[in-house]
DNA sequence: AAAGCATGAGAAACCGTTTTCCCAATGGGC
DNA sequence: GCCCATTGGGAAAACGGTTTCTCATGCTTT
C-alpha cells in the first residue's frame, strides 16, 4: 500500500490507482498526448476521488514558473500600501499568481534579505511599493533578472511605473469648487519636498490659469501632513483680510484640521467656505464635519493593474515602459 | 561554455568549475560529508565568485519544507492587521520563511482559491488573521494537513491563537484614571456584540470593584466605534447631573469624539476630566488637543511571537494550544 | 608483507511533475 | 497477405538539488 506515505497523495498514486502510467495520467489531466476519451475519464475521475493536488513546486522546477510573486514595501502604516496590496492580491489569485509579502522597513540590509529570499525562491517578478512616491526603496532592483514594476512609486525611467493622476485628480478638486461657485480659493498642503504637492500644487495653479485667474504664491501654502497644520493655516488665513472661500487640501488630515478650525471659528462648511481633501481615507473623510468631499486615488485599482502588467511582462508581453497615471475620482460629501 | 545557459546558475556549474562532482559540491557548500578543507574551501570560494544561490525550489521538493507560510486576512483597511502582517513578516524572514499574503475580502470562494493555492504551494503552516477577533474567517482551517496559528483572532478550542490581553490593558487604563484621583468614571465603547467590548467592559468593572465601588450599569455606554458616538456620549453625560471625571473609552476614535465634544464644552482635558482611549492608533492619538493617553496592544509584536510560533509547530516542537494573551502598554501622552 | 581502516570523492537514487521520444497493436488499403 | 499509418500508452530524461552508498587510495598496525 502506498497509502502508508504520509505525504499527500502524488501523481503515482493517482497512476497506480487507475493502473496506468504515471505519463498516461500526467497527460489525462494536462489535456495533453492522446489516448481514448475514456481513459482519459477514468484518470479524471480517480484523481478527483482521490483529492488529488499537482504539486506546484515540482511544477515549478520544471516550468521555470513559479506563478509567485514578491511584493516589497516599506510602509508598515500601511494607509496607502494596503488597499493596494489588496489589489494586487486580488488581481493576481485569478491567475494562479500568489504573492509574497516583503515588510521591509528602510532598512537596507533587511531589503537584500528579503530580495534574496524572493529570487532563491524563484519568484516570477517583483512589485515595488512604498510609503512616499518619490523616495525609493533601499535597494535596488533594476539589475535583476526579472521584471519589475513599481506601483505607487517610480523606479528607474524606463521602469514600469503605476502611479495616481496627482494632477487631474486636484484639478477636478479645484473644479468643482470653482463649480460650487468659489472664488478666492487657496491651496493648504504637505510639505514641499514631496512630489505629490508638487503635481498637486502645479494642477491647482493651472486650474486657476485655466479658469482666467492669475494664482498668487500666497495662495498656495505648505506645511505638515497634518490636522494641527491644518488647523494653523486657518488661523493664518483669517488673521489677514478677505479671507478664501474654497480650500482645497492636500490630504485629509489637513482637511480634517481646516474644516475644526473653521467650526471652532463658526464658519459656515459648506455654506461659508467649501473645502475638499485627498486621499479619502473614509475614516477620516466621513467623520469630519460635514463629511468631507476628497478625491479618491482607485489605490485598490492600481494595485490590481500593477498585478496584471508585471504578470503581463512576466509572459513577455510587451508593456510600455514609463509612468502611467491612474485616474483620480471626487467623491462629493458634504463639505 | 554552459554559460550560454540563460537560466540562473545552478550546483552543476559550480561543480564544473570546480572540477569536481555535484554531490561533493554539495556537501561543501553545505558543510556535510567528508572532503579536505582545500575542496571544501575552493568549491566554496567558486561557488561565491560565481554567485551561486541555491534553487528553493528544487531544496523545497526534496526537503518537504518549502519555508513558506500562508498569511491569510479578511482585512482590506489594515488599521490593526498591517503592524500584525508586518511582524510576521519580520519576525519570520529571519528563519528564512516567506510569507505568501492573501488578501480574502469576507468571500467563502476566494478564500477557497487561496487555501488551495497555499496548499499546492506546499506551504509549511498558515497564520490566520483577521478584521475582528470575534469573528471566524470565511473558511475552515481546522482540517488541513499543516498547522495553523491565530493571530488577533481566535480558533477552533485546541487551535493555537495569540490575542492582546484585553483585560490587562483595560485594567491599567482605568487605573491610571485612578492615579490621576478620578473617581467618577465612565466607559463609552463600541457594539456590545463585539468581544472585545465584552472583556474591556468586564475589565473596567472589575477595576472599580478592586478599588471599592459598585459600578452601576449607567457608568458603560455602548455604541458605535465613531467619533460621533464620543460626541454623542458626552452630550448624553453632560446633560444629566454630576459628570464623570475620568472616561475610559473602547477606542481611539471614539476618544477623539470625546474630547472633541469636552473642548467644545470647554471642558478641560486634563485638567477637569480624563480621557484614556484603546488602540494608540496613532495618527489619531497624536493629532487629538490635548494628545491622547492609551492603551498599545503591540500588536507588532503579536505578529512575530505569531511567526514563531508558526515555526516552532512546523518543527514538530510542541507549542501550548489554547490563546494567549499578550500583555498591552498604556501609552501616557496628555489626556 | 598482509590486513585493516580512515579519508576523500563520486555514482546513483530520489523528490513530483512534464515532455519527448518510442513501441506495440490495430486496422485499412492494395 | 503485406505494408504502412494511426492509435493508445509507456519508458526515460529532465528540472536542481540532497543524501546514501560505494569505492579507490594511502596509511597504520601486527
Amino acid at each position: 500500500m502506498s497509502s502508508t506515505n504520509v505525504g499527500r497523495i502524488t501523481i503515482h498514486d493517482v497512476a497506480a490507482a487507475a493502473s496506468v502510467s504515471i505519463a498516461t495520467a500526467s497527460k489525462a489531466l494536462n489535456d495533453t498526448g492522446r489516448m481514448s476519451v475514456e481513459t482519459r475519464a477514468r484518470i479524471r475521475r480517480v484523481a478527483q476521488e482521490l483529492g488529488f493536488r499537482p504539486n506546484a513546486l515540482a511544477r515549478s522546477l520544471l516550468s521555470k514558473r513559479s506563478f509567485t510573486v514578491g511584493l516589497l514595501t516599506n510602509d508598515t502604516y500601511g494607509r496607502f500600501t494596503l488597499p493596494v496590496m489588496a489589489g494586487i492580491s486580488e488581481g493576481l489569485i485569478d491567475h494562479g499568481v500568489s504573492v509574497f509579502l516583503c515588510a521591509i522597513e528602510d532598512n537596507p540590509d533587511l531589503a537584500k534579505l528579503h530580495v534574496d529570499a524572493m529570487l532563491d525562491k524563484q519568484v516570477d517578478g517583483i512589485i515595488a511599493t512604498g510609503r512616499r512616491i518619490d523616495k525609493p526603496l533601499p535597494v535596488d532592483l533594476s539589475h535583476l533578472p526579472i521584471p519589475i514594476v513599481y506601483a505607487l512609486m517610480t523606479g528607474p525611467a524606463d521602469a514600469v511605473a503605476l502611479v495616481p493622476d496627482d494632477r487631474q485628480g486636484a484639478r477636478d478638486a479645484v473644479n468643482h469648487l470653482f463649480d460650487k461657485g468659489r472664488r478666492r480659493l487657496v491651496h493648504v498642503t504637505g510639505p514641499a519636498s514631496f512630489k505629490v504637492v508638487e503635481e498637486r500644487t502645479h494642477a491647482f495653479r493651472d486650474a486657476l490659469a485655466t479658469a482666467g485667474m492669475t494664482p498668487s504664491e500666497a495662495q498656495i501654502l505648505t506645511g505638515a501632513w497634518s490636522e494641527q497644520w491644518g488647523r494653523e493655516a486657518v488661523e493664518k488665513l483669517w488673521s489677514q483680510e478677505n479671507p478664501p472661500d474654497g480650500i482645497f487640501c492636500g490630504n485629509d488630515q489637513i482637511a480634517r484640521g481646516v474644516i475644526d478650525a473653521l467650526r471652532e471659528k463658526d464658519v459656515g462648511v459648506p455654506n461659508d467656505v467649501s473645502v475638499v481633501g485627498f486621499d479619502n481615507w473614509e475614516i477620516v473623510a466621513e467623520q469630519t464635519r460635514p463629511p468631507l468631499t476628497t478625491v479618491d486615488m482607485n489605490l485598490k485599482e492600481l494595485g490590481r493593474q500593477a498585478g496584471r502588467a508585471l504578470v503581463r511582462l512576466v509572459n513577455g508581453e510587451i508593456v510600455e515602459p514609463g509612468v502611467s497615471k491612474l485616474p483620480c475620482t471626487l467623491v462629493i460629501r458634504g463639505s
